[in-house]
DNA sequence: TAAAGTAGGTACCAACCGGTAACCAGGAAA
DNA sequence: TTTCCTGGTTACCGGTTGGTACCTACTTTA
């Protein structure tokens, strides 16, 4: 039972994995993160024609909750009509890093 | 629209990384593969214990789901009573290691 | 004799999640 | 004048998901 010990230690119920697969999991998360990693800061509508088939409200959902946690940045331009232009933070870019090896593992794989 | 081009190719609508996140993105599923990685090939009723909190319905959909992507193996034994043991592949192993990779990178963050 | 452990299967139910459609402001174009 | 564009917001609706409870069939333990 000396295995619990560790587990205690390596599993705290928020754990940050667990927090990190919640922000990523939801549908079109990861797609939107790759097109912001291939293009670079993106706005709204063109993110919308790249991420073919999303839907406005999610992709607003999306990138608020990534926003929240710092793995996207929002610029704003108050013009008429307004300029909104999201991009990967440092740690989006290191996400996304963890990402590629993760496709890569899956590509292999079959 | 060069950029296009280059999206076309980087994701195609079958996207491996897609198909990676929807496998491991269900609740418990990177809980379980923690247990099993920290603790070896492990039975059903253990599994149930250390992964505290989990149905023994959903541990079974997710040990289906992962043993028919080939990332757990499960092994059989038909004594009285049943004796089944579930262990990480290779692949689990891989995907394993990313999934630290990860961590680390939501451990740092904040 | 009754309970508990083995590894699940099944039915039902509430909550969540994503999609659709309509709507907002203000300005530009037809 | 009506339509379209910007970047959203809101209400509603249906499918999926996870949780609870109960069942199997056999053995061991109290």
């Amino acid at each position: 039972m000396t295995k619990d010990k560790h587990l205690d230690k390596a599993i705290p119920k928020g754990c940050p994995l667990d927090r990190v697969f919640r922000l990523l999991s939801g549908e079109w998360t990861t797609h939107i993160l790759w097109v912001l990693s291939q293009n670079g800061p993106t706005r709204h509508g063109e993110l919308r024609r790249l991420v073919e088939g999303i839907s406005s409200k999610v992709l607003t959902d999306r990138l608020r909750m990534l926003e929240a946690n710092d793995v996207v940045f929002r610029d704003y331009e108050p013009t008429v009509p307004p300029k909104v232009t999201y991009g990967l933070t440092a740690v989006g870019k290191e996400l996304d890093q963890a990402l590629r090896a993760m496709q890569a593992i899956a590509e292999h794989w079959t």
